[in-house]
DNA sequence: TGATATTGTCAGCGACTGATGACATCAATT
DNA sequence: AATTGATGTCATCAGTCGCTGACAATATCA
């Protein structure tokens, strides 16, 4: 028991600064997607890593910078299935679930800093659109780029309405229901 | 000239308490469009209005009063055409000029009040919702409901991601492109 | 004209936020 | 063991925010 590498355990193994830096990480991320990055506090985040508020800015430079490195890490590209179906089902699926990834926020950001922008149109372009745009180009679908997008875009407002709950029937579908109505659009959407 | 019901003029006609509750809605419905409930102030609502800020508190109790007020009122539910295509159109040509609707940004948000997300549902509801789904209903389409919120979540998706640059061949598209590429899309969600 | 209610102005309060810098603690090296 | 750099803690600052209450200006009506 109290393993000298606990993790979430109350006690920090003191002077771990890879440690520190992952916990805010992980907490930023939690906190970041749950209430979106104004209401997010560093008091919180901090709160939650075990950690002390302050240490945000030696390790992050600011609020903003732990905001970008959230982005940029979490997401292990795994083995993803590109086919167009499947993939919205993934992308639906893992916003569905709060606390994971703070890049579904973001991309339905009302305003965004030239930084985070950047931030996301790259991380969105290396681990989603590229091998989908590939994918769509394969079958023979005119401007795959841009339909690429849009399923990217459809996810987005699916995942976001689906989670504040404002639009009552969809909220309270069940997610295979919806996949399964959203079937033919995807394959309207990918067809040549 | 300096006409009595001059309305953008610096000079406010004084003491006309309809008059400053309209250009406190129509300066509120513009900044919380622009920059999102929580970025939006108080003091940049009332400098846009040309009333003083302290007069949201009186006419609409509080912030989050005059946010409710705007989400009600703007939207002129003229003759609208309700077949999908042309409604999809409609939403997205509505929400990708700024400063109408901060609708489109509620249903993008990731928390809402109870008293918000109500408004928004009703609003969305009664306007939107009710007469898409009787069409979709006419052509037979299964789980009309569902459908017709999955296409207005899609136009807020789309919106969302066209608005804040992150996705960059959507954002750049002309906006006739990417609805050309969405008709058959739009066919499949309708279908029966 | 004078009395009264409505409407607009202004200064400021209390709370919260992100950030800072001085200080304490720890670990590794000599 | 002593030194030194890295790491963690804490109090606090400066700024912003929504909101309030006292007051001034105006309109309405007797």
């Amino acid at each position: 028991m109290t393993s000298i590498a606990d993790k979430a355990s109350t006690r920090r193994r003191p002077h771990d600064s890879t440690a520190t830096r992952r916990a805010l990480l992980d907490a930023g991320r939690t906190v970041f997607d749950e209430l979106g990055y104004d209401r997010a506090t560093t008091r919180e985040i901090g709160e939650r890593a075990g950690v002390d508020p302050a240490l945000i800015a030696r390790y992050f430079d600011c609020k903003e910078g732990l905001f970008l490195a959230t982005l940029a890490g979490g997401a292990d590209d795994e083995q993803l299935d590109f086919e167009p179906r499947a993939l919205l089902a993934f992308l639906v699926e893992r916003w569905d679930e709060r606390g994971h990834s703070p890049i579904s926020r973001a991309l339905a950001s009302p305003t965004l800093t030239d930084d985070v922008r950047q931030q996301v149109s790259s991380v969105v372009s290396e681990r989603l659109l590229k091998r989908l745009v590939e994918v769509l180009r394969e079958r023979g679908a005119p401007e795959p780029e841009l339909r690429a997008e849009l399923l990217v875009a459809m996810a987005v407002g699916i995942a976001m309405t689906r989670a504040n709950g404002t639009l009552e029937t969809l909220s309270g579908a069940p997610r295979d229901e919806v996949l399964a109505a959203l079937g033919p659009v995807v394959d309207a959407l990918a067809a040549p």
